[in-house]
DNA sequence: ATCAAACCGTACTGTACGGTACGATTTTCT
DNA sequence: AGAAAATCGTACCGTACAGTACGGTTTGAT
């Protein structure tokens, strides 16, 4: 059972690559097998539908990325406002990536079909539950003003993807920005974080 | 040409019905032609293909749906705190209703359609600009911290959609947050961006 | 060696849909 | 009234696509 399983990644690679670039509907499966080479009945025999097919795709996809963005918190409330700095840069990376934009445009046309949106919500989820547990600690060591750890941690996300999200997924930026920027858009965005959430009696913090 | 008229905005009204409820691939000319009463060339005589349809629906509910949000925004920069939160709600409330969410899922998902995307995005700047234009004036009576305007009411508009806009879009909860907590979304935006951007020197602000 | 699973190619079915044709009827404008 | 534009109903065309059928071939495990 060694290429039964290599035939069943090579039709998954190719079935991604396809409905992130064309979407759901412009994708045929007859494309996907030409592309994969083989038969339709290969196909079919790893995968009873399209939309069993497009799940698998989307469920890889969000698995794998949302990994890549949790390994950049280090959850060191030593030096928090590097920490937060760092996170922030490549948080940003990772939702403005172009593989990302298209995993999210999809599950947001498609958010319905087999609450594939509700998976890929609650992945995002966890990574917040991950800032918030971080931010919860500097709150508890007088690092940052207190309050709702899990508020500030969607503020947080608000403020990072506040510049640049939404142009992405409306596909309305001729040149989409390059690394310098967004990390910019990341620089900015914690500096305006840790103003909102500075401790009360703190305003000698920032220069 | 009144009946003309008429027959035409029921066209419209019936297919943007069904395009928000059901997407454009899963809408069929022939259901709206049902739907709406009469005769498929009829529909193709007040349009010429489905896309154009499509566009304009489009087209005509971002500036119904945009001029609600605009109307909100008093320029009188002196009760600024008041007035953000009286933006903020009413944004909010805009932002995530039904309709504005089933279009902005409908604008994602076929933002490449006739470049239909970016069309949504410069009616959201406009709105973006406004804003700008009032935190601009809120900076130089010294009510704010200077800054990048455009950038302030970037950051304004994160922190607003940060609890909600996701989790509607992807279609992730099982009950749409009521009225009163939207106001709570609002408030507790506003006041971290207020905090945000504060004066430097001004820290009894906020109670 | 053998058996089962995986694979291939090709052709096929049924259906749904965008768009057209066409002739008849109604409405609107002048 | 009478021409022009809009509307109607229904049938139709071409095509694209999800999924199936089927017979033959390769591959892997035991």
């Amino acid at each position: 059972m060694k290429k039964g399983n290599a035939k069943r990644q090579a039709i998954l690679d190719t079935a991604y690559r396809l409905f992130l670039a064309q979407g759901y509907d412009n994708t045929s499966m007859s494309e996907i097998t030409t592309q994969v080479g083989g038969s339709k009945a290969t196909l079919y025999h790893h995968f009873a539908s399209k939309e069993e097919l497009f799940v698998a795709c989307m469920t890889a996809a969000i698995d794998q990325h949302v990994a890549g963005a949790l390994a950049s918190l280090s959850t060191d409330p030593d030096d928090m406002a590097m920490t937060l700095r760092r996170f922030g840069e490549s948080f940003l990376q990772f939702v403005s990536s172009s593989d990302m934009v298209a995993v999210r445009r999809q599950m947001v046309a498609e958010a319905s079909r087999l609450g594939v949106g509700k998976l890929f919500f609650d992945k995002i989820q966890t990574i917040g539950n991950e800032v918030a547990l971080f931010l919860s600690a500097c709150m508890a060591s007088g690092k940052l003003r207190r309050d709702d750890s899990v508020l500030a941690a969607n503020h947080l996300r608000g403020l990072l993807e506040a510049e640049i999200l939404e142009p992405l997924l409306l596909q309305a930026l001729e040149t989409p920005p390059d690394d310098a920027e967004k990390n910019g858009m990341a620089q900015r965005a914690v500096a305006a974080f840790l103003r909102a959430y500075a401790p009360d009696d703190s305003r000698t913090l920032f220069e």
